[in-house]
DNA sequence: TGAAAAACTGACTGAGCACTCAGTTAGCTT
DNA sequence: AAGCTAACTGAGTGCTCAGTCAGTTTTTCA
């Protein structure tokens, strides 16, 4: 693997595990056995190596939805609800680096003033989102899911699940309690059948 | 106001908008006025005026809680649902900054090594889901929220509000779209005679 | 094989940081 | 007014940091 591989991998980690402005560089050329002058040559600065583990993180979630897609598009009925929250969190699970560095300010304060960025994680955004879209679309068609606008429904479960990974990372909770809750939750926003009560 | 107060509401909001690491006490100072000496002298360190800060958020999230106690107590049916997402969302724009600062990662970090951290955290985030097991609770014994467990369903709603504003903050979705929406999924999820149907 | 290009090195720099401390000022008591 | 304490000051200290650069090693290819 090359150095600039290496780099990237290494710097995804210790990113994620101390923020921004904590990581530093001596400590990346440490890790990577690497001088510092090296990481320099390949990256122009240190905001360029956060666009480039962003760009990365990108292009694999974008590989991920395509994997989902081909798994999941014949699967029947609310087992789906299930199936598509299992596949998020195993998502997460193997991509724990970088689920940590979105969940931090550091990317979002970038956005603000870096248009690259800002690009980056609207897309990584918009594919995960994308994920429970698809399935409820995909639900809605077979008649197991009830109609509703399915971009705004899809964010809604989507915020549910990031929160119990949210609560998770934040060790103030045990989240895997929720899940049942969560799961259950979910369904009962999505299936047909129970009525809406309007008080 | 004192200059330890000035200097602790003034170190809330920088705080909030640039992160622990990023603020720094030369700014601090300047902001309010101030010599650098005499942040050091009302607070011992930087991390001492932190965790001041999260005592005094715990403090008043306490006191708002009261508040909507003595306020909701009697709100009858499921329009309670709205009042309570409103209150929460009422308080997080009072308090702009401090949930800023909940969003961000230091205070978790800090949180791993040192036990009052963890304390005020636990606290404050009891008392934010308190919020809504109340209501529930209350709803759940008119007869307009389905039996469940009440805690767990709190912690559920929670995050799929805290989710809504978490949204707005990171500026990449219009968080107002999703309002309704939310509005409807709570409503969903909590109300009476909605059959459950497991598939 | 030799020369050009690419990859890599690590000592160095200047800026910014949290925190200190010897000294000054303001407020309070008698 | 005198004496004491609490509040405040800001230049100074030692340290860490991102980024540089002149020089060395490795790779490429004709």
């Amino acid at each position: 693997m090359s150095k600039k591989v290496e780099i990237l991998q290494a710097a995804t980690r210790l990113l994620a595990a101390k923020g921004y402005k904590e990581a530093s560089m001596a400590e990346l050329a440490k890790i990577t056995s690497v001088a510092q002058g090296t990481i320099f040559y390949h990256y122009k600065n240190k905001e360029e190596l956060f666009l480039s583990i962003l760009e990365a993180f990108k292009e694999d979630i974008v590989a991920e939805f395509s994997r989902f897609q081909e798994k999941h598009r014949f699967q029947p009925g609310l087992k789906m609800v299930e199936d598509v929250i299992a596949f998020y969190l195993s998502m997460v699970g193997r991509m724990e680096d970088r689920f940590m560095l979105l969940h931090r300010h550091d990317a979002y304060e970038l956005a603000r003033i870096n248009a690259t960025c800002h690009n980056h994680l609207e897309a990584i955004y918009d594919c995960l989102i994308d994920i429970f879209e698809q399935a409820i679309i995909n639900g809605q068609q077979q008649g197991f899911i009830r109609p509703s606008p399915a971009r705004r429904t899809a964010m809604i479960i989507f915020t549910m699940v990031d929160g119990l990974v949210r609560f998770n990372t934040y060790n103030i909770y045990d989240a895997a309690v929720l899940y049942d809750e969560l799961i259950h939750a979910c369904r009962t926003i999505l299936q047909s059948r129970a009525p809406l009560i309007r008080s």
